[in-house]
DNA sequence: TAGTGGTCTAGACCACTGC
DNA sequence: CAGTGGTCTAGACCACTAT
């Protein structure tokens, strides 16, 4: 019996560098979910008990309590007290994370090409002045882009950002995501404000997207905040259904 | 400047009950979450360091970083090293949940009523055998309904189980939601992935929503792992796009 | 430099599960 | 009953931010 168990985690190398800046759960974490993705540790996998394995690599039960934490938070891992930890059976998919539609691209391996339709300062209507926290009529950026994938338009982006912000060139918003301009200027995006919809395209949504107009398109609004606690972002974009979909992962709590 | 510091959190009474069942830290983090609101703590509000608050309740400092770190999971609260805790602009929407869509509209005081199209045993197709884990072939429940909500259709439900978990009547189905009549035969679910995505409606899907053929739906895709880490439901639902959306909050880790 | 959150430790006791 | 995760404490030191 205690030799069944212990195969559990036997073929795991894990280990800690405590001279790396990186803290020491997210090391453990790191570990363990290469592992898992790897196949290294099998869908149902029964971990050791947290005890040990803080033993084992020498640290605080704490610590690797934390490190354990953050994969029950990912849906790689399940616990159940008075039983024990184990790997979540199925499959593992890219989650929803606070990344731009061109990051999501780039890291697939597409090569998104932008087109900039619109790109201009005016005055804030009111639905976009309440996202934005602004007084209604205050000045801000508005940008309506054509995203393309490997040629084929995949979604319109319509965005609003504080006009006093930062200044985007239709140059830059050519070679780089929005996302990653804001990250450049020192703004840092923590949270955002998803709702995702469907509804049929308008006449210019179709032309743009090349399909017939009330083609089922997906629509994502997003309202993005900086570290600040400051709104920095208003998105209204709608996507090509065949092409894009969301993916999340809920746990309970 | 100090006096001006203490009214951020002056207006707020907190207290826990040491002989409550419930964890010290999710009392107060119901607490501020409840403050916020009820614009209590207004958006933009700086909190009290978490030593300072801590010493206030009589709580130790993990304890209280505990209730803090769980609103900032969800999305209420920002910190940022060396400045400080805010609460974030910007109006505070539901959240994406492990709920069923019984219990959704249940909670928001909408009549949900379900029709059971189908209710059988049968053989799993293929795709439904992966995402449940079970070899191709194993006999799986087969569930179809269509829900409506204050007497209009919103959305259409197909649902594979494992035949082995349970037995459903029409009449449960019909007078529960399929989560609450899994709850009470003691299966929990944790974990859920889902995929969103919109496509056109079917004439079939068509008629019971009453909509025309093509007109863009909403769909989602979903495998849910009770605690067990056992896959327990597949689930390929579409919805009315003018009737519902999801709401998902992301934050940066 | 003072103040903040971020990390980490070494214990303790309790609640739940399964045998 | 033994073993597990869930909660809680009272410290410590460090990294980052603003002034």
């Amino acid at each position: 019996m205690t030799a069944y168990d212990a195969a559990m985690t036997e073929g795991l190398r894990l280990s800690v560098d405590r001279r790396s800046p990186v803290p020491l759960y997210h090391q453990v974490a790191t570990q363990l979910a290469d592992a898992i993705d790897a196949g290294t540790l099998a869908a149902g996998t029964k971990l050791d008990n947290e005890i040990a394995l803080a033993d084992r690599l020498g640290l605080s039960r704490p610590t690797m309590r934390k490190a354990i934490e953050e994969l029950v938070g990912k849906g790689l891992l399940v616990r159940k007290r008075g039983v024990g930890t184990q790997v979540v059976h199925g499959r593992v998919r890219r989650e929803l994370e606070l990344t731009s539609l061109y990051d999501d691209l780039s890291a697939a391996g597409k090569r998104p090409r932008t087109a900039v339709l619109l790109n201009r300062v005016e005055p804030a209507p009111a639905e976009v002045a309440e996202e934005l926290g602004v007084a209604p009529g205050t000045d801000v950026r508005r940008l309506e882009r054509l995203r393309r994938a490997d040629g084929a338009p995949l979604a319109v982006l319509r965005n609003w950002l504080p006009a006093d912000l930062l200044e985007l060139e239709d140059g830059e918003l050519e070679e780089h995501g929005l996302y990653e301009l804001l990250r450049q200027r020192g703004t840092h995006l923590r949270i955002a404000r998803q709702r995702i919809g469907a509804r049929g395209a308008s006449a210019d949504e179709a032309a743009l997207l090349d399909l017939r107009p009330d083609h089922a398109l997906l629509t994502m609004q997003r309202t993005a905040y900086a570290d600040s606690g400051r709104a920095v972002e208003y998105g209204d974009h709608c996507y090509r259904p065949d092409s894009y979909s969301f993916e999340v992962t809920v746990v309970e709590r």
